[in-house]
Formats: structure tokens, sequence, C-alpha cells
DNA sequence: AGCACGCCGACT
DNA sequence: GTCGGCGTGCTC
């Protein structure tokens, strides 16, 4: 019998009846399936059908998921087509404008299309290998009726965490065995609402907003000057109220009826700008919190999706949001690199999704910055960009006194790591009770182990990079494949014994802290102490609370913290940014130290700053000494300029990986020559090993192209990545506008 | 990504 | 004669 069911469809199909036929998009990234299938669909799905949608298809020998992009009512293959499973879940998950989002994306950075979709959805939506997610409704409790009932201890403290008659709370906060809390809801003392997410309860008191400075007043009446899309540059100086602006466009964008994105780095960064955001517009804020379990991303993407968030703020992906109406879109520290995706397809950047979406949705686009990277600069020059500029800090605050200190001279006069200019001022703050934070700045530098001998360091067998002291663990660690051994003190290369621990970490300088500053107390930060969750906030809290004198860290005390009672910054090795071979190790330099300055006298005490340095004459030091992003900014384009680096070329990566050491470097040339032939006006380097030249014995080789207008480029790179698309022993990845090689 | 098909080497 | 190695190619 069932052979003539299935005998009946096939006459169907082939007669091409009004059978529904739909082209299917398979949630499998591989460049060979990149494309649509098409499937017929059973008449009781019919009705269900809808572009966007999620739905279930026999794909080979497996089933797959993927989403339905067209909808077509006859079938023209030619081929006898398979059947539509079923229908994942019935709401669109991809809706036009995401749809047409994601094919911009594709083009622009050459990764899969099934990619650029899924980039674009909380990861729950992401099929994994033969399951797939069943919506999953909490059960949520609400308080019933609690009178003439008497209640034990246990009872009377789960009765006691519903601090308002509405307040819903999910059972795992409860924290309850289900015995007890069958017995509430058996006497109606709790009742079960079934509701996708609990309401988060916010203060209702709201806080009224402060009075705009006369530079912030200009700037917004000029942001409103403006109608439609366009792309704003908020040049402000740290401590110059962007935040309070970006409030008044968001504000705006709600008395419009519109929804807003606010784009920061790194969510769990910034706890007091989301603080701010919810005070201010409460629980009209869905805050993508990378706290947030891939269940509860899903939850806030829904209700998102269903219109009952009109601010979304988060980091990189929030920038996906699906909101309609959008009324403006922010991006907050547009110079971090965090807004690249660089470590997978697709590699996008967020800067240029926020500019499609705003172009769709006719709204503005704000990049707001107190170091705007040079390419967006040199755009506000131009008038591609419109410039904004907070070139003060808001009250008459003054910026912080900067001091650069040569450590050329003082390390032979000072013991460890400290000048004695950075020590004097140390005391004297701590001796008024204020607060001071110190930058160990180690970016691409870390403790490491040599031999002061031979000079022989330790490197990973698997990755060719430099392995890592830990000295809690008193081994040594690949950062890159997690590699570890245990300390020698014999040199393998010399057979001495004189290994010894070069680099500076937190820790040293922690012990050397301890010894000169016995009675205070440091909190360290980096990596290492806030890798568990929540323990970032936590530490920001008890900084903030005076738990601490010293707040000592890496690159993550630099991110836009508001400690009213810090009066020092101490940098206590600038140039380790500026060694790294990158050709934005300049604007990195300047960028971090500008930072990081603005962490100082934020508040009625004036704040000052301590640079320490080998390199006190170069320019992205110097110019930190007066806040000077102009000069900067002039000197580093003239550079750039120079070598061909952008803003004047684009640079396009590509990076060619595979086991097959031999091959790959055979391959590599073969596309460098394949290149060289198609495109004539590109500057191509290389190809030449990476950096990390092997990382889990895996080779790889990049070659860099520079660009100014290149019209084949695309289609060129499309076809070597065709070429390749089913060797097994090659791969290719490219990335437009790399943050870093 | 899976999985089948297919064409060559060492074994019950 | 057969089991099984993994290169190649296809999936509506």
């Amino acid at each position: 019998m069932d052979f003539k069911f299935t005998f009946f469809f096939d006459i169907m199909n082939l007669l091409g009846g009004d059978t529904l036929v739909v082209g299917v998009l398979v949630q499998l990234s591989n460049k060979n399936i990149d494309k649509i299938f098409d499937y017929t669909v059973r008449e009781n799905f019919a009705s269900k059908i809808k572009v966007g949608i999620r739905v279930e298809v026999p794909f080979g020998h497996q089933t797959l998921e993927g989403f339905v992009l067209e909808i077509k009512d006859t079938n023209t293959s030619g081929r006898k087509l398979k059947e539509i499973i079923s229908i994942v879940d019935e709401d669109i998950i991809l809706n036009e404008e995401l749809l047409l989002l994601g094919k911009k994306i594709q083009r622009m950075t050459l990764a899969t299309l099934i990619s650029c979709y899924q980039v674009m959805l909380p990861k729950a939506l992401k099929a994994k290998r033969g399951t797939i997610i069943h919506k999953k409704y909490d059960t949520y409790y609400k308080l019933g009726n609690i009178s003439n009932y008497k209640f034990n201890e246990k009872q009377k403290l789960i009765i006691n965490l519903f601090t308002n008659k509405e307040l819903v709370l999910r059972r795992d906060i409860l924290n309850i065995s289900s015995s007890s809390l069958n017995t509430l809801v058996k006497n109606n003392i709790l009742l079960p609402v079934k509701c996708e997410r609990y309401r988060t309860c916010y203060d209702d008191k709201v806080v009224p907003k402060r009075k705009l400075t006369t530079e912030q007043n200009d700037v917004v009446n000029c942001f409103f000057q403006e109608h439609g899309f366009n792309t704003f540059l908020l040049h402000g100086v740290t401590g110059s109220g962007k935040t309070e602006v970006y409030m008044e466009f968001i504000e705006d964008a709600l008395n419009k009826g519109k929804t807003s994105i606010v784009l920061v780095p790194e969510i769990s960064l910034t706890p007091q700008m989301v603080e701010r955001f919810q005070m201010r517009f409460g629980d009209k804020i869905a805050a993508l919190h990378s706290a947030l379990s891939e269940g509860e991303k899903y939850d806030e993407w829904r209700r998102i999706a269903r219109g009952e968030a009109s601010i979304v703020i988060g980091a990189r992906s929030a920038i996906f949001a699906p909101l309609s109406n959008i009324g403006v879109i922010i991006i907050d520290e547009e110079h971090s690199d965090s807004y690249k995706q660089d470590d997978m397809n697709p590699r996008y950047n967020a800067k240029d999704v926020a500019i499609i979406r705003g172009q769709y949705h006719d709204c503005p686009v704000v990049l707001g910055s107190a170091t705007p990277t040079l390419e967006s600069f040199a755009r506000a020059q131009k008038g591609v960009y419109k410039l904004l500029s907070l070139p003060n800090r808001v009250n008459g605050k003054k910026l912080p006194l900067v001091r650069i200190v040569d450590m050329n001279d003082e390390i032979k006069k000072s013991r460890g790591h400290f000048s004695r200019n950075l020590l004097t001022a140390m005391a004297s703050k701590l001796n008024k009770g204020e607060q001071i934070i110190l930058l160990l700045n180690r970016r691409g530098y870390s403790p490491f182990i040599t031999c002061k001998n031979c000079g022989y360091t330790f490197k990973c067998p698997h990755c060719d990079i430099t392995l890592t002291y830990h000295k809690t663990s008193n081994t040594l660690r690949c950062h890159y494949c997690g590699y570890g051994t245990k300390i020698y003190d014999i040199c393998p290369s010399c057979n001495n014994k004189s290994i010894t621990d070069l680099g500076v970490g937190t820790e040293k300088i922690e012990e050397e802290l301890k010894t000169i500053f016995p009675d205070k107390k440091v909190l360290r930060m980096d990596v290492d102490t806030t890798s568990r969750k929540g323990m970032h906030a936590k530490m920001i809290k008890a900084f903030k609370d005076h738990e601490y004198d010293i707040l000592l860290g890496t690159q993550i005390v630099a991110k836009g913290l508001d400690f009213s009672n810090v009066t020092l910054v101490g940098v206590i090795n600038a140039d380790t940014s500026l060694n790294i071979p990158d050709f934005r190790s300049s604007e990195n330099t300047f960028s971090l130290l500008s930072q990081v300055a603005g962490r100082s006298g934020r508040s009625e005490k004036s704040g000052e700053v301590i640079i320490q340095t080998y390199n006190p004459d170069h320019y992205a030091i110097h110019f930190t000494k007066d806040h000077d992003y102009i000069s900067f900014y002039n000197k580093e384009m003239q550079i750039r300029r120079m070598l061909k680096y952008p803003p004047f070329y684009f640079i396009c990566y590509i990076k060619i990986s595979g086991k097959d050491l031999k091959y790959i470097e055979n391959e590599s040339f073969k596309i460098k020559r394949s290149l060289d032939r198609n495109l004539g006006s590109t500057i191509i380097l290389g190809p030449s090993a990476c950096n990390i030249f092997k990382i889990n014995n895996i080779y790889r080789y990049g070659i860099i192209m520079k660009y100014k207008k290149e019209e084949n480029l695309y289609s060129v790179l499309e076809k070597i990545l065709d070429h390749y698309k089913s060797d097994s022993k090659i791969r290719i990845d490219i990335d437009f506008n790399p943050s870093h090689f």
C-alpha cells in the first residue's frame, strides 16, 4: 500500500499538476551543495509554506534541515523531486530583509550562502547533526492565593521570592524539589504559567535624563538636521558623554515608533553602559548578553522578532537582530577590531552590515569613538561620513595630564618595572585614598622561558610558536592548540642550567607591587582571572566599591569603565604593542593608550597618566601626551599612503592551509601566478608562510593583495575557490579587509 | 558533510 | 577468489 501511495504522487508529479514546489537551502556549509534544491510539498503542508521558514528534507542518504528560499507552482526542472518531510517551525525565521542581507554578505565575503544565514541566527536554530531542536517552553510560576495557609520555613522562603504579584519566576530560580513544588501548586499557592520567557523586573523609577551640554546639544541638533540613511562618525574624547548622545538618538527613534540597535565591543565588559540604558529605557531593552545560554539567546531572539523589544544592545552578532522598522543603528567604540569576525566564515564586519541595514531601513548609522579607525576618519574627512565632534569632557572636566617616562635611562636607576616617577605618583595617590589603574601592555607578548646562555626558547612542536609560561601550574603552554609541557631547568640545546623567565606577566608585577606597597590591595585582572563567567563583573564591582586600591591588568582594563575614584593610570610598558608585525600596530597602540588614559580623573578629582616607554619619541606614544588624535591621524596617514595601506588601498588576504606542506606550497604559488595573470592593478605579496606557520600540524601560507579598484577581483577569487572546492587536501580562506594577519 | 561506487593490494 | 583501502562524485 505504501507503494501505491507513492505511485499516486509520482503520477501527480510527472503530470506537473498543481503540486507546490519549494527551493530549499540545506543547513550544511559546503561549497559543493551551497545551492537551492527543489522539493515537492504534500497538500496538507501547502498552506503553511512560506519563504523563510525551516523545513526538514531528505538529502542523499540523510535528513537535513534547510530554509525555504523559493516557492514555485510547477516542477520545471524536468527531474523527479523528493518531498519535504516536515515543517520545523511555522514562524518565518528569515524575513525579507534578512534574506536579502544574507545574499549581500555572501557576495561581500565569498562565504557559503548558508553560513551567511546561519551567522545571523542564534545558534539554537543551527541544525546539529541529526538532531532537531524543539521549542522549549519553560514553566514559570506566579503567586496564587496565599491567604489562609500556614507555610513552613522552606515554603516561606519561596513565597518571599515573589516581590510583587505580577512577577513570574522560572523553576530553576525557585530552586526547590519537585515534591515541594507540587504541594504548592496543588494548593493553588503557585500557579504555573506557560510562557516563553520571564520578563526581567526592572525598577519602575524612571531616571531623569541628564541635561545635555552645549557641545552635546550641537551634536544632537546637527544629527537631527539630516534625514534618512546617513553614516555619522561621532568623534568624542573619553568622558565627553557619547552615551548620553546615543540615548538622545534612541529616544527620538522610540518617539517615532521605531527601534534601535546598539553595538558594543564586548557586552560583558560594558555592564555600566547596559545598566544606564536599562535605567532609562526599562524593559524595551533586549541585551544580547554573552552570559546568556544558547537557549536564552534564542528566547531573546524570538522576543525581538515578535516586536516585544525595541532596543537591542549587544556585541557583533546583535547587528542581525530581527527588528523591523529600525530608526537608528549605533556602533560604540567603532575602532574595536571585535566588529570583524575573523576566525570563521563569513568573515564579515558588523560596520558594513550596519550600513546595509541602515540603507534598507533608510535610517542613520552612528559610529562612535575617541580614536576612530583611520578608515572611518578619512571617510569623514572626505564627507562620505558626517563628522560629529565632542572635543571636550562634560562639565568642564579636563583631560588627564599625561607624562611620558623614558625607560632607557630609568632602567639603570630603578629596580623592577617601575620608574621613580610612577612610584612617587602611586605613593602620593594611595596616601590620599585614591585608586590606581595599571596597564600591562602585553598584546602579542606573553611571559616565556628562554636560556640565558644560548638564547634557546621553547616552542610548540605542533604550532611553531613560543610557549607561554604559566607560573601557577609551573608549565609551558601553547596558546593556540593547548599543548602543555613541564618546565625544564636544563637547556635542551646547550645543556646549561641557565633557564630563566623573561617577559612580564601580571603575576610578576603583582608580586613586585606586594613588596613595594605591602598594605595595599591589588586586584589582578587578565584572561586567566576573568575567564570564569560573571567573574569580570564581580571584580569591577569590587574595585568600584574600593575593596582594592590598585587594578592591575591587560587590555581588559582599558575598556570603557567609569571609576570616579581613579586618579592615576600607569602604563608599565607602552611599547610591546608597537613591536608586533602588523601595519596597524601604531594605530592600535595610540588607541589603547588613549583609551586607558581616559580612565583617569573622570570625576571632581583631576587625573594623571604616566606612560613608561623605551620609545618616547614614537608618534603613537608622543601624541597621546596631548590627546592629539588629529596629529596622530595626519602622521599615520602619511605612512599609510607611502606604504600603500588602508585607507589608501584595500587589503584582501588569502590563507591557504593543509597538512601536506609540499602540496599547499605548490598550490600557493599556482594561485599567486593565477592572480598575477588575471588582476592587472593589484599588488600581490607572497605567498609566504604565515606568522604562525604551523597550527595543530596544519601548515599555512598567506597571500596579501592590495588594490584600489579591481573589477575582476571577486570573479577571479570565486574561480579559485571553485577550483579547489572538492579538494580535501587544501583549504582556502579569503578575508577582505582583515583586522590582522 | 555523509555515503556509495569503484578500482587496486594482502589475506581467510 | 574476497575483504577493505580511500580517491571521486553526488545529493533536488
